[in-house]
DNA sequence: CACCAGGCCCTAT
DNA sequence: ATAGGGCATGGT
């Protein structure tokens, strides 16, 4: 398989994903740093204790939260103490719009990145995701899984996370949706895959990263 | 019981 | 520059 095929590879076996990262804008922003290194399952159920706490706009409310209660709620997510100083960095930045994220959405792409990076606890992964699955602007974000099947499928590996997301922004058309979808897809592949010994062995796309050392792991 | 999950930051070489 | 460690819950 060519490197150019993936994504209809993919589409092919998993179909389309429609909305894959679900939630409003702003659960979306939030579950950005929740999912952190993190079981979306366990993001969930911080999403749920959110949504049972705040009433209204949500960003609003757990900005008024301290560090302390907003730890509490998010606690199923794991890393609850360090991801409850990511949240109020980032909210703090969001009040500095007054919470309009219409504002935010307006600035151009890479100023919104730049500010994104900016935030203590809001990395490459994390400020993308927000990018493209928040505010709806085609940038392509790269994980963990987006490297293995580079490297194992198509024995492509480089050091700088901008030079991976650079190569799929350059290859395939700077859309929205494809990118959305796209992503998810590498995603769910992951999830099909790399979760059972079994299943590995039944993935159907040729040379898949899974098969070829038979885990998910390096 | 061990291992992993839709990362990121800080520190010590 | 870059490897290594810490952060923490819940599912398999």
């Amino acid at each position: 398989m060519k490197f150019t095929e993936l994504y209809d590879e993919l589409k092919s076996i998993y179909g389309e994903l429609g909305k894959w990262w679900p939630g409003t804008r702003e659960e979306i922003i939030i579950s950005a740093v929740l999912t952190q290194n993190t079981n979306w399952q366990n993001v969930e159920k911080a999403l749920v204790n959110i949504r049972k706490y705040c009433q209204g706009d949500i960003l609003q409310c757990l900005g008024k939260l301290s560090e302390q209660e907003l730890s509490e709620l998010i606690r199923p997510a794991g890393f609850f103490n360090i991801k409850a100083r990511r949240l109020k960095n980032l909210l703090s930045w969001i009040e500095m719009y007054d919470y309009e994220l219409d504002r935010i959405s307006a600035l151009n792409t890479d100023k919104l990145r730049t500010e994104l990076l900016s935030i203590n606890g809001i990395g490459k992964e994390t400020a993308d995701s927000i990018i493209l699955y928040a505010f709806e602007k085609p940038i392509f974000v790269v994980d963990a899984y987006t490297k293995r099947i580079l490297k194992r499928t198509f024995d492509i590996e480089y050091k700088e996370y901008d030079e991976y997301r650079k190569l799929f922004e350059e290859t395939f058309t700077k859309d929205v949706k494809l990118y959305q979808e796209f992503h998810g897809l590498i995603v769910e592949h992951a999830k099909a895959h790399c979760r059972t010994k079994p299943l590995c062995e039944q993935c159907p796309i040729e040379d898949c990263f899974y098969k070829i050392k038979g885990k998910s792991g390096e």
